[in-house]
DNA sequence: TCATTTAGTGATAAATTAGTCACCATTCAT
DNA sequence: ATGAATGGTGACTAATTTATCACTAAATGA
């Protein structure tokens, strides 16, 4: 991970969630494994705009964390999997909550962004060129 | 905002969420707000870390996205108020959901850290001095 | 005129997160 | 020996978010 500079407020639960699963791909992971996709090749797969890379550092992430563990079955080709510990299956009603409320708001922040593209054509005619 | 060069997918929930609330200050922004703390200075008295300059962001985003309103009561100093919209008080159970789990996963956390530095403590017998 | 209070913005730097690329290792089949 | 499939890592760059600093503006009272 990285050594913060700035550090965290260990007594506030918003902190500690943003810390813990406030990055890009993280609920989206716990979704994923907790639909029974366990394998780091299925997940880049099953992701649209994962890379390999990242989808490693987040796992990696989640285990440090506890929320995640993994399963080595020493076949050919080696199999790897990834389970939802407690912790991580604790945090699904959260995840799936967080999911809901998005969709719930897609309609809303489709209106908003429309309305900005309009005032953006209406803008140009006030703007300089790009250069 | 920022013009984004890697676009969002507005089909998924969690990445709709993570653009409108997923910054380190917006949870705990409407968090303070639902509180009956509204004016920019009170907020940045209240909310420990923040700065001016972010805050005036994160409230304009929150506000572009209408999960706030705000009042401009022209008085001298000049008064201003941010309110929850409905669909700013749509998410608050959202927001202490993310809260209570956050301080339910602290110690679980404070475990894992503690692990950590005793870990890397044994660690700097095996690693090369700084520079 | 000058300082004070409040809200707000622009330019820029610093911090943090995400992504790219090139690798290693294992094991099996060709 | 070579190549494919799988999981993984290190070095580095790009993207994005957050922070810093210096301002503007309005209105008031000393």
């Amino acid at each position: 991970m990285y050594q913060r500079k700035i550090p965290i407020d260990y007594d506030c639960g918003l902190s500690i969630a943003m810390e813990v699963v406030g990055s890009k791909w993280k609920f989206c992971l716990l979704d994923e494994i907790s639909k029974g996709i366990k394998r780091p090749r299925d997940l880049v797969n099953s992701i649209n705009g994962i890379t390999k890379r990242v989808l490693q550092k987040q796992l990696s992430e989640l285990e440090f964390h506890g929320l995640l563990g993994k399963t080595i079955y020493p076949e050919v080709p080696l199999r790897v999997e990834y389970y939802l510990t407690a912790s991580g299956k604790a945090i699904l009603p959260l995840v799936s909550a967080v999911d809901q409320w998005g969709l719930s708001f897609a309609p809303e922040l489709k209106t908003i962004l429309e309305k900005d593209s309009l005032q953006m054509e209406k803008d140009r005619f006030h703007q300089n060129d790009e250069l």
